[in-house]
DNA sequence: CTCTAACCGAGACGGTACGTCCTGTCTTGTG
DNA sequence: CACAAGACAGGACGTACCGTCTCGGTTAGAG
């Protein structure tokens, strides 16, 4: 027999094949959510998810490697269906001319996403696990949080251009002194969050700490 | 109102004791740190703390009630540890008049010690356990984070007397500006970090994103 | 009253499946009645046993319930075993038209059993725990005791067929005068055990204690 | 080196003191009594034991080698103290002059001692520990079966005096003929246990299963 | 329009760790 | 120095999941 069979191969999770069901797909991705969102990240098992799903152990076990695994994609998943839903449209920051108003609008919209138990529960379990998994966490920011941060650039981008931040600026930088101190407060339960508090931190960044020069 | 004399404290752990041994407590500390270090938290067992420490299981379980309240006592007790060597001194940020300096130079030296995987490991472990568990996560801060934040607070308050800050900042919000995102970046892996980058942090939060007026 | 169609059984131990794994169970089987000989029953745990068949502890509790349980099993298949190796014939006591001497030799043939390690361990123990767990006895004794008796019953009958035993004793009990203290000798030690012991105890037990009237 | 401090030494059991507790070891007794029969033998832990007594694990320790040992005494401590109540004098077993009369008594009142819980439980509980431990048992026969048996022997003596049982007969062997029928049904669940039983058995040793002579 | 290989549900399997219970030893303070 | 109290190292318990492995039964898509 001449050359080995098929090329490609590749050792990663997928058999590949288009015999999959997707029926247990969603079955699976709907359990592990909302096994996250009842009864918490550690106590949702690859087990429980396959019974809630109707499913055997091993269609999961063929699919994905990790119950991590398994809540990154049912979680990207539910953002794709819930930007399907909303029309597609909000994949920007608004750009009204007023860089500060734009900027404590869409914090504010993400303290209410925050406040969500179908999105807090499965972000904060992807992310404490990512703390412990670098290479999961770095699945996790480039799919999930690198794109959302990308829009602040480009707004940021648009504000340097119109002159509202200073050209030397870093814009990817920049974002994180609002971005990050949110992010802390709702992942670490360091501070109380508002909307009071991400207008004060859009202020203080635009604005910087020191007083302005006479 | 009268003053409450003593309140009932916590209900939980201790069966209160001056019986308590205290070289198995230590024990236990040193076995959970190294096995946090060289296995990872995931990996890290009751079972293997107790047997590496030389202890029965029912000793860990008579003083905590889970692995993440192991690895906080002996956190907490490393860096009292580490603080009695180093002679009590440095609880606070240094003040040369100079407040970027001062600030660059104390997130140079936490850059340094996020480097120590005898700090990274059990430090990432228990931030990841805090973010799916409140209450854990609240004790965290409350007797880790919260204390070290409270001496920039405390730098930031003589930088406003000496009118380097403005007056009207809120000095535990101020900070955050730059600390956020530093840790943001170190927890999550959302970019790189360096002295320069820190130093940048500083530059922002202190003159602001936007044009100086004229 | 109709009769019932069918009992409901057993609701306990059996999640019932044809996917059994045979060799577990006898490695299962074989492990249990090495260690009751090698370390004694007290010291036979199921985890032992696990260990020692190469066998998970759940492969052990999905099947049984006990340790009991298990031993009751692998003791009922070592006698199958054994009289399978056997060719199945002596299921009978012999009758060779002298009464006196087929039980003298059946109880010899006892004795010779209780000196084997293989059958008095396991079965002491299975007494043991059956002293103290009812229905477990009753099990042991439906199972491994009454048939052995009913060969002495049906012994018995012979005899009293052919005249060598008064018509209107019940076999069931006579059986006992000489069965039951080689019993208690040998689970109680409240004796020593000889063949002339199983002797004796045949023929006060044919003739009675009481003098021969003239 | 001297010659050695205290010679007895014995390795005995009992430190020997006239300073022991006469309170606590009537406790331990109580307690362990009242354990074996509201919860049984294996759930009766020398904790328990300790804990109901109010007394610490050592005190128990310090007198006695295993829980067997405890409610040996506990047991035997119960027959002398219902001997003293029960004015000491029963001792022997009654001569009327009708053998069969005065044995059909005594294995009717040891029914009745059977099905006593306060008797059953721990006689049982002994009984079973004493299979799996020929020390223990040793002991038990030798301190509490074999006095009762002999005061069968005592009563087989002096029928054979009277002629009332052959002189040939060994009387401590032919006790068993109607003892140990009534001991097995009763430890081990072979069979109903009745006043017409153990008349039968008596009828049966003392006659004989054979037919007379003509 | 079969045939057959992959996927599917189900769940037994060898394991690991859990958190609890108890053992027998030890230590601490009281009477 | 016996005692109550109870911490300690150790080890078994019975349970819950892990990830792997059959076992039929569907269910395509290649022949």
């Amino acid at each position: 027999m001449a050359a080995q069979k098929s090329a490609p191969k590749s050792e990663a999770p997928a058999p590949s094949s288009t015999r999959r069901s997707e029926k247990s797909r969603r079955a699976i991705y709907d359990a592990a959510l909302a096994l996250v969102v009842e009864v918490g990240y550690p106590r949702t098992t690859i087990e429980g998810i396959a019974a809630r799903a109707g499913v055997g152990k091993q269609t999961i076990y063929r699919w994905w490697s990790s119950k991590a695994e398994v809540l990154m994609e049912a979680f990207l998943d539910l953002g794709e269906e819930a930007a399907k839903a909303a029309g597609d449209e909000p994949y920007a920051i608004p750009d009204t001319g007023d860089l500060a108003a734009d900027l404590k609008g869409v914090l504010r919209a993400t303290i209410d996403q925050m406040t969500d138990p179908r999105f807090d529960a499965p972000a904060r379990a992807l992310a404490a696990e990512g703390l412990v998994n670098e290479a999961l966490s770095r699945e996790y920011v480039a799919k999930l949080l690198e794109p959302s941060l990308q829009l602040y650039v480009a707004r940021l981008r648009t504000a340097q251009e119109a002159g509202d931040v200073r050209p030397d600026v870093d814009p990817r930088i920049a974002l994180e002194l609002f971005v990050s101190p949110l992010a802390q407060r709702w992942l670490q339960y360091t501070g109380p969050i508002s909307y009071e508090y991400t207008d004060t931190l859009v202020d203080y960044a635009l604005h910087g700490l020191a007083p302005r020069a006479r």
